[in-house]
DNA sequence: ATACTCAAGACGACCGGTCTAATTTTGAAT
DNA sequence: ATTCAAAATTAGACCGGTCGTCTTGAGTAT
């Protein structure tokens, strides 16, 4: 069962200006008509623009998830250099696009005061699965011996992908590569030399 | 010379509506019922929206200025505490806010590409000048040997408040603290530890 | 009285998302 | 091939909200 046309174009116009623009500063006006798709035919396929911006977010889900597969998991590659692989395919999609997309769930994590519930909560479901995905390359990496076994996978996945968030972001409000640069250095670095183990205060850690 | 009330309360309220939903997504009307200003007095004290916005950002890059300097400049205590400190307090006001409020910063970065040039200009100063404060602290803790003197300052502020950035974007989200602690225990064993030198592969870092 | 600052909110032009009614296309039955 | 009902698709009206303007009026100082 093929997907129609007009719904196709308008995810994919959707998912680059939602990169660009955020979710309320986007109007549907604007993007049919970039899409070539009359404004009717919008709530043919979609029940409303919140909607839309869940099929957008699902599309996206799917094509980082491939992404991260076909990298993280590169069985021909050190666990360790597969994150520089990804890192560094990341920066040549953000000079691609002239630093004008960020990250669609960096972008709609932002608006979330603005948003939907039920778009909301699959945003979080979506960095989840990311943490996942990194937290299974990098216990590939103890396994393998190439990072210190002291380093809990799990919260350095957490930590990383919120850390890149920021770096993104960063890098599109500098418009220059050079924040996405420092975050490689400095976390490979992290990731190869630290020993994180314990709190230096109290208070739990494990509340996630 | 002193601002009127009027003016006083719009940017007060400014400050809290921005950070909750972001610029696009507030209404001037709804804003200024809820400050209790009719709507003729707001085009007495600004032009437009856009520069309404550029007088919230600056009281906000006020107000973070003098809570860096009190903070992050404190000689009773030594530069990792304050550091550590600075992060305590933010985990407090994020709970006191009940994770509606991230960083005003973060918010209208992400909302760059709607954005009047001047505003967009201007949260890259106040990045800037964040990361001042943060390497001067870096650079005390580095005299003090408190932590290494291979570590760049510079280097290692922009990835804190970049990293920081993300942290509060994914706590937000979550409506949790855990990504936040997570950072602090992170940061804080990087600083002590890491050793960033060089770059792991070709390409000029120093591209800021 | 006059000039000036500020309060007040109605108003307009426009644009937002949504919905209904009309049109086109489909495809099965004759 | 023709017919015709049902489904897919579209056109465009609709109402509410948007930002910004405009006129009016109150208060204050000179």
């Amino acid at each position: 069962m093929k997907e129609p046309a007009a719904k196709e174009r308008m995810i994919a116009r959707g998912l680059e200006v939602l990169s660009e623009q955020g979710f309320a500063a986007t109007g549907l006006d604007a993007l049919l008509k970039s899409a070539g798709v009359p404004k009717g035919s919008f709530y043919h396929y979609f029940r409303s623009k919140s909607d839309f911006g869940l099929a957008v977010l699902e599309r996206y889900a799917e094509i980082w998830d491939r992404k991260l597969c076909r990298i993280l998991h590169d069985p021909t590659k050190r666990p360790l250099m597969r994150i520089s692989n990804y890192i560094d395919e990341s920066i040549a999609g953000m000079e691609k696009f002239d630093f004008r997309r960020g990250c669609l769930i960096g972008n709609l994590g932002q608006e979330l005061g603005s948003l939907d519930d039920a778009l909301a909560a699959r945003i979080g479901d979506v960095f989840d699965s990311w943490a996942a995905h990194m937290e299974a390359c990098l216990k590939e990496a103890v396994e393998s011996g190439e990072i210190s076994s002291t380093l809990d996978p799990k919260l350095l996945s957490q930590f990383f992908w919120a850390s890149w968030e920021g770096a993104v972001l960063r890098s599109k409000v500098k418009r220059s590569i050079a924040p996405l640069l420092q975050f490689r250095d400095v976390m490979l670095c992290l990731l190869r030399t630290a020993h994180v183990s314990g709190s230096t205060s109290p208070g739990p850690l494990s509340d996630q």
